[in-house]
Formats: structure tokens, C-alpha cells, sequence
DNA sequence: TTTATTCCATGCGAATTCTAATTGTAGAAG
DNA sequence: CTTCTACAATTAGAATTCGCATGGAATAAA
């Protein structure tokens, strides 16, 4: 995961780079609120750490710029501001928590992980009978028994099941999963759907993946 | 992070679902103890909040129930009861904390956050068949003797723990580790996985540093 | 400086990907 | 129903890519 800190206070910056890094996020400090900005928006980070009070452009404005691009990134704001009308005032500007200076880094920590934890939407997984295929970790399952496969198979695998139930064509599987973007005839995708398949040992009865003639392919849940 | 609260007051649940709410905490209330044990045991929760004497079945039988299946999730009492011997009976039978009634909500909440530390920390026994890592000492140990790791080494090795069973791709481990974000081609991630599998000397039925080809590594329990 | 750690460059070997030739098959045409 | 044709399935092996191991250079630490 990783997280930007915009903070000038460069004693605090480090601190927490140090802590958070232990943690094993990866940190990038920017001290600079205009900086800070840019750097936000290259869309890198899963998470901002912003002090109020910056040089360049304030806290606040910086969040609501950021806003624009990337409404559901986490914000967590530090600060050593406790009134009442400008936490309202911040959280309302886009932010999703902030944290009071001085704060222990284990409560910070904390916050990090609930925001961190809300948003992903982590095991994503996709599945087609008892096919289940987990993008993030790279692994296939057939009924909870892991099915080792190779990266086209993978992605072939993957790019039909994301269109389960939908006839994909010879061109676009060449296109999505091969990055061929011209007329190009092949053999190639006949060979891994049957790696594919002896690899999935699909039974009869089990026509998960199944041929077009003339067309291409289509997984579909039977 | 989750908590299930089981309090048949309704005015203190609410208020707890409220206040715990505001501290990002995903919070659900079951006033019947009966109908609380069968949703704490959906698994869905990272803390249980329970209240000493309830309809249905009691706190203590509740979580004697829980435990059978969730032997680490942290269980706190709200109690009215004060007396040595209860709060003796109530700790043995699986409960982590008590709080008295009428408490302050901060005290909860420190509560809340001491038991979720407590476990995540505690949890993290990083293992890997024979080897155990500590990242608190910066040590790891095969078969309790120790191995001297590098630094890039160690975290590697930590990396790969913490996605225990999951294939790591070399862009994340990248990432994550050397903090590089952008597309870099190098050959160290696999200089330090030599050097790894040299240092724990991997025997051939000891393949818990799996290559994935064109992928990454995993760190796989056998 | 010396020493240890991290990183780079290389060739080799192995797994993957792809080509191509053969065999098998569905469906149209007769 | 049979034949024919076009396409798909299968297989072997060629081409390619990728990971491993190694030695040594660059860098950081002592």
C-alpha cells in the first residue's frame, strides 16, 4: 500500500516515513502543498496523509482539488487544530478522518488500517462453476483444489470469465490477452483453451468453456 | 474493523453504535444472547462487545460457545458486576477484558484499540513451515536456530511471509520493498532469492520459495 | 580503509509460448 | 444418409522468454 505524506515539519514527516515503512507501506514524503498536489494526482497512492497548515496551497484546498480526480481515495488529515468548527470544516473539504497532534503512531496506524481496509475491495475473485480465479494473488481454484497455471492461460482464463457468458471473439481474445491489434491468424488460442482445459480437467458434463464455430469462445456458467 | 455488540439495553447499545461508528468501527447489535452467538459465529467479526447478563443465553456461555471456533477473536464485557470472583469466573471462561458500567467512552475505546493491537501483533507469527520470523527483533529462525539475514533480505523474506500463500508479483515486491514505483526490469529480486533459499538451505521437498514463471514468488505452507 | 551489503551483467538451462502439421469433427450440400 | 469442407483439437517440437547461479562492481556501513 502505499501513501503519500505532504507534511513541512520534517522531523514528523520522518518519523512517521520510518514507522510506516516498517509497516511495510511505501511512503513518499512531499513537503510543498503545490508538490504535494501534483504528486497526489498521478494517482500512485492508496492513501494521503496531509498536515492542515502547508506552504504553497493549504490542506484543505489541496483535498478538495484531489477530490475531483480521486473521490474515493482515503484522506486523514494531522493537525494540531481542535476546534470543533474546523475538523467539520475539513472533513467536510473531502477528507475521511483526521488525527490530533501530538497522537500516538499506533492510533495512527489504526486509522491508516481501517481507511486502508474500507476501500479495497480486497479478494476480489471471479468465478465460473467451481472455477474460482483470484486476479490479485494469480491463482486458480477448481473446487478449493489449486490449479497452477501459466500467465497466457491465466489471462486467457481470466479475460473469458470476465466476459462469462458472452461470445468472445477470435479478434478480441488476440486483442485483450495477447495485445495483437491487427489482423493476425493463429493457432495459438486453440492451444492454450486446450491446455486450459486439460488443466481444468473438465469432464463431459462440465462444458465450461465452449466453442463458437467460426467465432471463438465462451465460458458460461451452465 | 468490526464489532458485534450484544446488549439488550437499547439505550447503551445505541449509544455504543453510535460513538464506535464515528471511529470508523463497522458496528452490528443483537440484544438476544441466542441469536448473538449465532452471528458472532458467522466469523464476520474482529471484536465482540458483550454484555454480562443477557436473554437467551448468558455472556459467559456465550463466549465459551465462541471460543470453541474462534479462539484469538478479543471479547470484552460490559458488566455491572464488580465482585472479584465474577470477574475471575467471566476472564477464565474466554473473555480478554472487562469494563464496568457506568464507564467513560474513551475507556472503551482505549480497551478496544489495546485488544485489536494486541491481536494483530500477536498474530503476526510470521511462519513459514520451519522458519519464523520476527520482525520485532529483526531475527528469523529455522528449526530454532537462528539465521543471519541481510537487510533486503529480511524484508524480502517478511514481504513474502505476510502474503503467505499468495503469488507475489515482482512489481509489488518491487514496490514494496525496494519502494520503487515505476516499471523497473532488474534481476536483484532474484539475486535475493538465491541468496534466501542459499541462507535456508532449501532442501528439494522444502519448497516453501515458490517460483511463479513470469509472475513473481510465493511463499507457500506445505 | 576495510568490510559487508546491494546491485549489475552474463551465460546457461529450463519452462513457456508459439508454429505448424496432423487428426478429428460439426454442419452444410448433395 | 453420405460426402465434403471448413474449422477446431491435438500433438510435437522449434523459438523464445525468463529465471538461476555466479562473479564481480558499486555503494553503504563500520
Amino acid at each position: 500500500m502505499r501513501i503519500l505524506i505532504v507534511e513541512d515539519e520534517v522531523g514528523i514527516s520522518n518519523f512517521l516515513k520510518q514507522g510506516l515503512e516498517e509497516e511495510n507501506y511505501a511512503v513518499d514524503v512531499e513537503e510543498n502543498g503545490k508538490s504535494g498536489l501534483e504528486l497526489a494526482l498521478s494517482g500512485e497512492y492508496d492513501l494521503l496523509l496531509l498536515d492542515w497548515m502547508l506552504p504553497g496551497i493549504s490542506g484543505i484546498e489541496l483535498t478538495r482539488q484531489f477530490r475531483v480526480s480521486f473521490p474515493d481515495t482515503p484522506i486523514i488529515f494531522l493537525t494540531a487544530k481542535d476546534t470543533v468548527d474546523e475538523t467539520v470544516f475539513g472533513l467536510q473539504s473531502g477528507a475521511n478522518d483526521y488525527i490530533k497532534k501530538p497522537f500516538h503512531f499506533e492510533e495512527l496506524l489504526e486509522r491508516i488500517r481501517v481507511q486502508l481496509r474500507n476501500r479495497s475491495k480486497e479478494n476480489e475473485s471471479l468465478t465460473l462453476g467451481p472455477i474460482r480465479l483470484i486476479p490479485q494473488s494469480f491463482q486458480v481454484f477448481k473446487n478449493s483444489e489449486e490449479i497452477p497455471l501459466t500467465q497466457k492461460e491465466f489471462a486467457l482464463l481470466e479475460f473469458l470469465i470476465r466476459n462469462k457468458n458472452k461470445v468472445c471473439r477470435r479478434t478480441r481474445i488476440i486483442e485483450s490477452v495477447w495485445d495483437i491489434h491487427f489482423e493476425y491468424n493463429t493457432g495459438v488460442i486453440d492451444v492454450f483453451i486446450n491446455s486450459l482445459r486439460k488443466k481444468l480437467n473438465l469432464q463431459k458434463d462440465e462444458d465450461y468453456i465452449q466453442t463458437i464455430r467460426g467465432v471463438g469462445y465462451m465460458a458460461k456458467e451452465l
